[in-house]
Formats: C-alpha cells, sequence, structure tokens
DNA sequence: TTTCTTAATAATAATGATTCCTATTATTGA
DNA sequence: TCAATAATAGGAATCATTATTATTAAGAAA
C-alpha cells in the first residue's frame, strides 16, 4: 500500500559489512567477493556489488576511486582523506584534518555552497620510500 | 637505433590541444569528439582518447574524473583544485588556493611524502543555488 | 623531388568494471 | 503454515576506455 519498499536481512549483507569493519585496507568489489566466497560458495558478484550500493545509500559504508580507477569501500564513515601511496597502491586513512582551516585555504566564493569535500594525497608511503 | 621514439606533427593532436584551450569548460572524450568531427569527418574516437592521453603524460592537459564516474579534461594545467555542481554537474576551477595552509591542515606523518593533492569540493553552483 | 622508415590515424574489436534481468530462494508479517 | 515479495545466483548487457591492424602521412635522407 505504501510506496516505502521494506528491507529484509540477508546474511550476505551482513557478512558484507561485517568483513568490512574487519578489513580497514580499502578492498574493492572482486576481493571482497573473492575471500567471502571461500565461506559462502555461491556467493555472486551481483550481490557484493548490490549490498555495497546499499550500504552506501544507508550511509554505513563509503566509496573512494582510487588512482588505479577501480572504487574502493571503507566503513570508516567519519569525514576524512585518504592518501594513495603511488607506487603500492596502499591507501591509508587521513583523520587529523582541521577541516575549518582546510576549507579557508580555498578562498571559496561565498556564492558557492560546498556540501563535501572529496580529498586525495597521493605520494610515497613510508615503506616504499625506504626502498 | 635509439630507444626514444620520435614524435610527429599531427593536425588532430594540434586541433585537440586547441580545442581544450578555447573550451575550458572541462569536456569529456565524447564531447571533444562530437565538436571536432563537424570540422574533421574521418576523425576517430580512439585519436581523441590517444591524443589525450599524450597531452597527458607531456603535462600539457590534466584529467578528472567527475562524479558521473568519466574523466573531464582541463588546459589549465596549474596547480588548482575543481568544484563540482552536484545538480547540473558543472564543473569550476578553484584557483585562489593556499596550499601551504591546506597542506598543513591536514596534519599528516611526516614519514609520508605527498607529491601531488587531488581536490574536489561538491555542492551547489550559484545558478542551481538559485532555483 | 623521390624514396623510405615508421609514427599516427581510422575503423573496429576487445576489455573490464559495474549494472541489469529473471527465475529461484528466503525472509517475515499474518 | 502460508502468502507476499525482497534478495539472491547466474549470466547477459552496458559503456567508457584500450588494443589491434591495415592504411596514411610526417619528415629525414638520398
Amino acid at each position: 500500500m505504501n510506496g516505502e519498499k521494506q528491507v529484509r536481512y540477508s546474511k550476505q549483507r551482513e557478512r558484507i559489512y561485517d568483513y568490512l569493519c574487519s578489513n580497514m585496507n580499502h578492498p574493492c568489489a572482486e576481493r571482497i567477493y573473492e575471500d567471502l566466497k571461500k565461506e559462502m560458495p555461491n556467493l555472486s558478484l551481483g550481490t557484493v556489488y548490490r549490498n555495497l550500493k546499499f550500504l552506501q545509500d544507508t550511509g554505513k559504508i563509503t566509496a573512494l576511486k582510487s588512482t588505479d580507477g577501480i572504487e574502493h569501500y571503507d566503513a570508516f564513515c567519519s569525514n576524512h582523506a585518504h592518501y594513495i601511496c603511488q607506487e603500492c597502491g596502499e591507501i591509508f586513512d587521513i583523520k587529523e584534518i582541521d577541516y575549518s582551516t582546510l576549507t579557508k585555504s580555498l578562498n571559496l566564493d561565498e556564492c558557492f555552497s560546498p556540501q563535501k569535500i572529496i580529498l586525495t594525497v597521493v605520494g610515497q608511503c613510508p615503506k616504499c620510500k625506504k626502498n
């Protein structure tokens, strides 16, 4: 009768979310699929994508497109930026951001209404720097 | 004899670059292709992509993936950020950035070596704000 | 100018991440 | 337990981008 579509529990969705909470290394859909397939042999890649989108829409996870052009997923949802190593591709969270100072540094014209800042820093990570 | 591959002139490449210099509205490859096809009827989309990549590699243009997931091109190469309108999708250049302040606001651990900062602000543009 | 090497092109096929489709399965309210 | 329908599995479709290949055309040398 009402337009709202009810949401039902699904084992797959729960496991995908749990996986992201315990693997904070920003995996891509394919990686999540391969790992979870070990314990759920007939998991479908489409199911992984569908639930990742659902989790994004409900604000439980976020996604970022890495320099490889592929979407990576993050269960850490607080406002933060990312540091991508240009050599190994590892993604790090930048958490200690002073957003008020950051916004000021942009000198944005006041006729704009910024809602979200997507910030990615590219460079060498400590490990690759050593070699 | 030497490993260096010589670079030859090509009308197509010159026109693609000129087009980007006079159209600073961040067009995508398809748009560039459609517009230039009017004056070069047998231009190929592959040629557009190949030259866009060449121009990127030689530092004459930059590319940014918009919220629509498509790559957009920019002949304005100075260090700058972008503002994308979440309603109409228009992309604006943010030029007056104080990078020294911006970098400090990130509180990055000194064991990282930032090379490039990719920053995109999403929000309403002045025009969409009015409606 | 003519020739020759090979870079660049046009046309089209291939790729690959993501989305869509559909028959089947599973959740949940009655 | 049963009925309604949300979610899944499996696979096909989409679409931006890249790769392939025969042909064209820079541009250096003869």
